[in-house]
DNA sequence: GAGTGGTCTAGACCACAGA
DNA sequence: CTGTGGTCTAGACCACTCG
C-alpha cells in the first residue's frame, strides 16, 4: 500500500501538536527559536521551519519575525454560517456585522476595520462582471473593507487581519443611493439593495482555495505559500437577476466555514 | 505599506503558469526537470522545486516521480455543488453518483471506485459520535469509498484519487438494512433511509483545510505539504434528527465548492 | 538597532514510479 | 533498475518588526 514515509518535519510537528493540545506548552508560551532548536536537534535550520509552518498553517502558533514562534491565543478557527448570516432578520438584529461579530466575541475578539471601507467608482475585475452581466468596461460600485480581529487591548497596527471583502454593484442600481454612503445603516448594503425594490433571495457561494496575490498576501500578513479562501458571493433576485458580487478572501489557516440548506426529501 | 518581497520561486512560478495560460505550453508537455532548470538559472535545486510545487497546488501542472513535470492535461478544478447533488430527485435521475459523474465528463474524465466500498460495523470517531448521538463505544455503520476520475483508457493504478468519502450511519436505523448492501441501489443510501422513514430535509456541511494525516496522504497520492478540504456532511430529518455523518476529504487542488441556497428577503 | 524568521544556494542522499 | 522528484543539512544573507 503506497505508504509514503512521513517526513521529519512532520514528526516534530505533530510531537510540538501534541505537547499545544495536551497543555504543556500554554497559549502565549514561546517555543525554541529554529536555530536553537536546529542546533539541539542537530538538524538544519530549514527543517524546524517547516515544521513551526505546519504548526502555523495549524493555526497552533504564531510566527513573527522578531517576537519568535508563540503557541496562539485563540487555538480555534473562526466559524463562518454562510447560511444564517444573510438572512435579513439576522442581519439586522445586532448591527451591521451582526453574525460575524457574535461569532468573534465567542472567541474572545472584537471586530474592527483596519480602516474606513474603500467607496469607489471603477470597473469590475472581468469575472465579476460577466456574473453582473455589465459591460467589462463598464463603471460599478465598489466597497472594499478590510476585516481585523484583535483581543482587547491590543495595538491596532498589531491586530490580525481576518478577511479582505469587495462588493460590486451594478451602478445603474447603486450610483446615486446610500449604497455609496459611508455607513449603510441597519442590515448593511443587502437592507438597503432591498429597500430598493432589489432583494436577494437566492444566494450562490463559490469556495476556491489558492495562492494569495502579492497585495493580498500584504494586506493579510501572510506568506505566499500559505493559502487563502476565496469565497464569490453572488446574490440574485427572485427574477434571477444578480444584483451583488462580493468576494472574500481570508487566510485558510483562520477559519471553518458552514452551510446549512434544506432539500426536497 | 506592508508590501514584502516576491520570492523568486513566485516569480519562476508565476512564469510558467503564463507560458502553460498562454498555450506556449501545451496540456502534456514536459517541464525542464528541476536540476537542470535549476543549473540553467543558476539557482537551487529546491527553489525551482518550490516554483513547480506552487504549479502543482494550482493544478496546472502534475509532478512524478520518474515522469517528471509536465503540464497538466485538465486544467480546470472539478466543481462540487453541494445544493443539487442531494435532492432526491437529482440523486436518482442519472445513476448513484449522478452530479458527481455528469461533472466529470464535463472534463472528460470517467468516475470509478478504486476498491469496492468498504462496510462494516465499527466505533465512529469521537467528532462523529457526538454528532450522530450515539455513545462513543457503540458501533456503527461505516461505508468507505475511494473515488477516482481517468482520462479513459489510463491504467487503473495511474488513476487520480480525487476524494476519499466515508459515511456513518447510527446502528439502530442501519444495521441489517439494505444500507448494509454492496449496492444500495437508485439514489444510494440516503433514498434508502428515506425509505425507512428517515429522509434527510435539512443537511449541513462543514468546510475545513487541513493538512492530510498519512493515511490519508498515501491513499490520495498527495504530500503532507498539501491541503486538502475536510468536509462534514451532516444529514437531518425534519425532526431534527442526526441520520448520516459524512467525511469527505479531497486535494484542495482538484476541487472548487459551490453551495446555492435561499434567504428570506 | 538587534534579533527573529524567511529565502536561497549547494549538494548529499533517499524513495519511489515508470520504461 | 534507473532517473526523477523529495528530503535534508549547512550555512550565508536578507528583511521585517518589536523592544
Amino acid at each position: 500500500m503506497a505508504q509514503p514515509k512521513t517526513p521529519k518535519w512532520r514528526q516534530l510537528a505533530d510531537r510540538f501538536a501534541a505537547e499545544i493540545r495536551s497543555g504543556e506548552r500554554p497559549s502565549g508560551s514561546t517555543l525554541p527559536k529554529i536555530s536553537d532548536l536546529a542546533a539541539e536537534l542537530g538538524s538544519g535550520s530549514e527543517t524546524v521551519r517547516l515544521a513551526y509552518r505546519a504548526l502555523s498553517d495549524e493555526g497552533l502558533v504564531v510566527m513573527s519575525k522578531r517576537g519568535g514562534t508563540r503557541v496562539a491565543e485563540t487555538l480555534v478557527k473562526i466559524r463562518r454560517d454562510a447560511t444564517f448570516r444573510y438572512s435579513r432578520t439576522a442581519r439586522e438584529a445586532a448591527g451591521a456585522h451582526g453574525a460575524f461579530e457574535a461569532e468573534l466575541a465567542r472567541l474572545g475578539l472584537a471586530y474592527r476595520e483596519a480602516r474606513p471601507t474603500r467607496i469607489a467608482r471603477e470597473q469590475a475585475p472581468a469575472r465579476v462582471a460577466e456574473l453582473l452581466g455589465v459591460d467589462p468596461g463598464e463603471d460599478v460600485l465598489v466597497r472594499d473593507r478590510v476585516m481585523c480581529a484583535d483581543r482587547a487591548g491590543v495595538r491596532s497596527d498589531r491586530a490580525t487581519v481576518v478577511q479582505l471583502a469587495t462588493s460590486y454593484f451594478p451602478g445603474e442600481l447603486a450610483f446615486g443611493t446610500q449604497l455609496e454612503a459611508d455607513d449603510t445603516g441597519p442590515g448593511g448594503s443587502k437592507s438597503r439593495l432591498a429597500d430598493l425594490g432589489h432583494a436577494q433571495t437566492t444566494i450562490t457561494e463559490e469556495i476556491d482555495v489558492r495562492a494569495p496575490t502579492e497585495a493580498e498576501a500584504g494586506a493579510l500578513r501572510t506568506t505566499a505559500d500559505r493559502p487563502v479562501y476565496e469565497i464569490t458571493h453572488i446574490g440574485r433576485t427572485a427574477e434571477g437577476r444578480v444584483v451583488e458580487v462580493a468576494v472574500h478572501v481570508m487566510p485558510v489557516r483562520l477559519w471553518r466555514l458552514a452551510y446549512t440548506f434544506e432539500v426536497d426529501a
